[in-house]
DNA sequence: GGATAATTTGACCGACTGGTAAACATTACA
DNA sequence: TGTAATGTTTACCAGTCGGTCAAATTATCC
């Protein structure tokens, strides 16, 4: 007889191990498109190549999927926020914050995606991550920043937003892709407009947060 | 015989004009926040308070009704883009396309939202607005941009990301506003948050595209 | 190799989906 | 006021939804 996943006390066995790993990666191509409610099991089962019950052997429900998928991601997630070095000279922090934030639009915009769908409409799932462990490390790198501000490091700033604008200004590129090349156009349909971008967003921020002092005449 | 709406050549009743009206104010409720997969006319129908077949009486079908909603919105989200004056000074051009985008963002969430599902789960429904009447918007915008910079009105800069950024850190406070609300805690949970966001955007584009050259010290 | 546990699937269920048919109710207008 | 057009609803349909079950298949270990 079966046992469900959950139940079982030894370790996990090779199949399970690939098998969960094969439904995540497909409920991920499914979920960051369509979002929770209009994604059905049966897309993951045929994206993933197994039955629906298959499915249901390994995840008991559509929302335990979810979860789990979200888990797993989540902690990636918010590394880059994570390597905001308090030490570090504020002007490269952001600089590689920024770059870093875009990297990973370009190269995980499926996991962008999901947690943009799950946000857009209303965060039902993950409530409890926002108002956690994503607010204290806010909170945490928030009062850095300030830090910075108040020693006259960088310009004077409510800090959140300026988190808020980087994340908005960043993940655009992997949440609003579809967007950005048909504005674009063909010509510049490559993997140049990350370039583009950080070029861009890094002189924004930069000549944006430093101080206004003397400076040479550009 | 009930004549299907699409068919008649005379004019709108007073009574299609309330209904279609109440319809589609439901269903910019439901669609924003599930986006067009997971909505159901089921449930547009009990937010509009009438009864399912009723609904498709006025829209024969639930793309229609999508449809329908989306070309109402379409013209009025622009409009702060078009409003942008290529004779007008740059720093107030820019500080009042910002101050409106916010403005919309605060005033018509669920219209921002309905667009942000619909370009985030890839556009499916209006790509062909996105490549044409938008693209050609942007491109006009950005020359006006681009003969700013030349003119050494304002720094160098791509265009097309400048407007990009400023569409995303705008639209943000929409789209992921309950990750906002989330992180800023309950304190700022009031109307304030555009205030400071107004603050903080102005100060980081105005200052980050201004050209630099020999300013009092702060 | 055989017993046992783990994995996989086809058949199925009740609830819900988008949409239809036709009867019924209401309105506009002569 | 009558009647034809317009508007509304109940009942329903075929297909899909999330999920179950039991039988069949495969891996594991002695």
């Amino acid at each position: 007889m079966a046992i469900p996943r959950a139940a079982k006390t030894q370790r996990r066995t090779r199949i399970q191990e690939e098998k969960e790993e094969q439904i995540l990666e497909a409920a991920l191509d499914v979920f960051s498109v369509s979002g929770f409610r209009g994604s059905t099991i049966d897309q993951i089962a045929e994206v993933a190549g197994m039955s629906k019950p298959n499915l249901l052997y390994y995840f008991r429900t559509k929302e335990a999927m979810h979860r789990a998928l979200i888990d797993r991601v989540l902690f990636t997630w918010l590394e880059p926020l994570r390597a905001f070095n308090a030490q570090g000279n504020p002007e490269s922090e952001i600089r590689g914050y920024i770059r870093r934030k875009l990297e990973m639009a370009r190269d995980f915009p499926r996991e962008s995606r999901l947690f943009a769908n799950e946000v857009l409409q209303g965060a039902p799932h993950i409530e409890d991550e926002l108002k956690g462990p994503l607010k204290e490390l806010v909170d945490e790198k928030a009062a850095v920043i300030r830090a910075w501000a108040k020693a006259g490091k960088i310009v004077k700033c409510d800090p959140y937003h300026l988190i808020f604008s980087i994340w908005s200004t960043t993940q655009h590129y992997a949440d609003f892709d579809v967007q950005v090349r048909a504005v674009l156009g063909q010509g510049q349909s490559g993997e140049g407009r990350f370039e583009d971008a950080a070029r861009f967003l890094e002189q924004l921020f930069v000549d944006g947060l430093s101080v206004r002092t003397n400076q040479p005449a550009s």
